[in-house]
DNA sequence: AAGTAAAGTGAGTAATCACTCACTTTTTAA
DNA sequence: TTAAAAAGTGAGTGATTACTCACTTTACTT
């Protein structure tokens, strides 16, 4: 975990944020992170953030509060119009195979991991806990992305390079192969060094095959 | 959530337990599946349990020596020798394909979710947190699951049924796929009804086209 | 039936919790 | 320059926390 940055440039830039608040925040998202949003106490990310507790009090109403403002932008700012706007791109451009496609999207939330991982990982341990989270998921990114790959999937099912299942059940082979890949990389075996290159290659490979029509 | 009963069979089995120190188990596992451990308290689950909160101290040093009770078990007897045992029945009968394996397993897994669902979300939900857990964990079910997968692996990458690549690779994509698609019908969509016969069929061919040799 | 160990109890404890508020300092605007 | 607004402070709040301990009840052994 070590030399991992923490991306609050959104978050700068979102707003005019004093420099006490910037620091509220980083340590929050450190803290969240590492020991979990209901182990962490406020006196604790204060400290952290050489401020006092009552600063903090000042521009959240609540701890849950807190916790919200750092997960929700991630979601509605970069996951769900980043995803979209993104897609978007992909789709528009028509993207000439699948194969092509799928490159774009593994590189493109690849990038976004590492630059998120700290929230990404508060996001995972608390969408459990907190249904707030679970709506904006939910509403933000679900539905949205089932809607954009839908019409991925269909695309090229007409095309001939996709067999003829369910957009739903590609979406979810798809997405269970590139996410486990992640997972892997930067859940599980970090400290191990990877050949992401093969690795992604054979990613790429294993959902072609998977999903292709044989004709290799 | 309705009507999921809660798999304390080996719990009852394994050591003579009073009535009592049952009701904390159960209560326990219960909380801390939905809330989460560290969200939980002790008095919480002295009252759910109709328990004295000394009792629950009487038996069990501390709150996560309680959280370790309920989790350890699950890995250590159900987990690792499970899988393990089962493994063994499942390579020693050395299926004919790797579809008949796939078949095996993923039904295998299949009965051990549905007994263990709220331990193993916890399990899920804590083994950031809890160092001890993940070092179990390694020691128990990873490094062995990893030693068994790479023999079925060569077999049969032997017999020429699939592709050759690193055991860890075609693992991580045979995993990702199975565990994903858990993940979506237990965790992310639990309250749509599946084809589970459908969908255990897209599952299975989609890993056997993924890592085949394209002899379709 | 008596004696002993284990199980169970619940009031008590110090520490910590999220949060408040009267106050001071800094920033903004006219 | 000044007044009002915003940001920042930290001691103080009652509630809750995990955990203890002197004591009572139950279970087991002879």
């Amino acid at each position: 975990m070590t030399g991992e940055e923490i991306s609050i440039e959104f978050l700068l830039e979102e707003d005019e944020l004093t420099d006490k608040q910037k620091k509220i925040l980083v340590a929050a998202i450190e803290s969240f992170s590492e020991k979990g949003y209901a182990a962490t106490s406020t006196n604790e990310i204060a400290k952290k953030a050489g401020v006092a507790e009552g600063t903090i009090f000042r521009h959240y109403k609540t701890k849950k509060d807190l916790l919200l403002n750092i997960v929700a932008p991630v979601m509605a700012k970069l996951v769900a119009p980043f995803v979209i706007r993104d897609l978007d791109k992909v789709l528009n451009k028509r993207f000439d195979t699948f194969e092509d496609f799928l490159r774009a999207m593994i590189e493109n939330r690849r990038e976004f991991i590492e630059k998120n991982g700290q929230i990404i990982r508060i996001l995972l341990q608390e969408i459990p806990f907190q249904p707030e989270l679970r709506e904006q998921f939910k509403e933000h990114v679900a539905t949205r992305l089932f809607e954009r790959f839908t019409k991925v999937a269909v695309y090229y099912q007409e095309k001939g390079e996709i067999i003829d299942i369910p957009p739903l059940s590609a979406l979810r082979l798809t997405a269970s192969s590139i996410i486990g890949y992640f997972i892997a990389k930067y859940l599980i075996i970090p400290e191990s060094e990877w050949d992401d290159e093969a690795e992604t290659e054979r990613t790429i490979q294993f959902i072609l095959n998977g999903l292709g029509k044989g004709t290799k």
